[in-house]
DNA sequence: CTGACTGCAAATAGTTTGCATGACG
DNA sequence: CGTCATGCAAACTATTTGCAGTCAG
């Protein structure tokens, strides 16, 4: 966890964005989360500790990490994104619950004889790939009994 | 095609909604389209034949359809949806360009074994999944030749 | 006929931009 | 110290809602 923070700012330095309170703030808050957090979720963690900082610099600093590839985002239906801390070489997916929202994470997604087949048919140049499975979690399952 | 948007209307009918030339012209718009249109531009395409249309109509009859899961959604990074008819029975995923937007559509997915395991293992009950790659499309490669 | 559908206008949510001030390196 | 980052306000885009009139069944 720590580490992932210190890793996430040396990134930072190493491309040339300063550290601030408020970015090492919002890489706390990530961080220090294994749901994932949608801006305004970042926000408010935030605002607990460092209730001056503006949701324009969540924005901004969200925009920065995953522009470094430091953080990944999700869309789980409708248009609201989230993200998630993503851990040095652990490459995972989502399982989310249509109903509250649950995420649960895998990995082992056995994707590259798919991907080496697309990328022989199609010519593209394949950066990485978005699986998400949709459903309903045990407990949601349970209340709606359909 | 044609069958596809009868059949579209016969499955609206089925769950007790009214055909209108509003909603025939979207479904025409969607079906008569292999790309994926996000809400604007079907609302572009569908005024070119039908100029009083409301870009609130188009957003009610695509939450009708998708609700019915007669369309399905892809999400491009960012928060832009887009759209695309669900041909019957084909399922099917999406390879896309981040330079320049374009929507490749392949199959054979072979999720079955993955999602079997994940069933197991989550006691989530999935009723589908999103699988997007992404990346460069082979003429926006040549441009930025990196 | 009658309830569902439409289109307008306005409200709302989410995100981005311009600019003056402040602080990291 | 210079430059990049911040925070405010305002702009913008995408989407939703309220409502009165209209139309499919």
């Amino acid at each position: 966890m720590i580490y992932t923070e210190k890793r996430t700012e040396q990134e930072l330095r190493k491309n040339g964005f300063k550290i601030t309170p408020q970015r090492r703030a919002v890489i706390d808050a990530i961080a220090g989360s294994h749901e994932h957090l949608t801006p305004a979720a970042i926000y408010n963690r935030v605002r607990r500790e460092h209730p001056s900082i503006g949701l324009v610099t969540v924005y901004r600093t969200i925009e920065v990490l995953a522009g470094l590839g430091l953080i990944c985002e999700t869309h789980a239906g409708g248009s609201c994104r989230s993200y998630l801390m993503r851990r040095p070489s652990e490459h995972h997916h989502h399982l989310i619950c249509s109903d509250c929202g649950k995420v649960v994470d895998f990995t082992n997604c056995d994707l590259d004889d798919l991907e080496s087949r697309l990328v022989k048919e199609t010519r593209f140049k394949i950066n990485g790939h978005l699986l998400e499975f949709l459903g309903q979690c045990l407990e949601c399952s349970k209340i709606k009994g359909r």
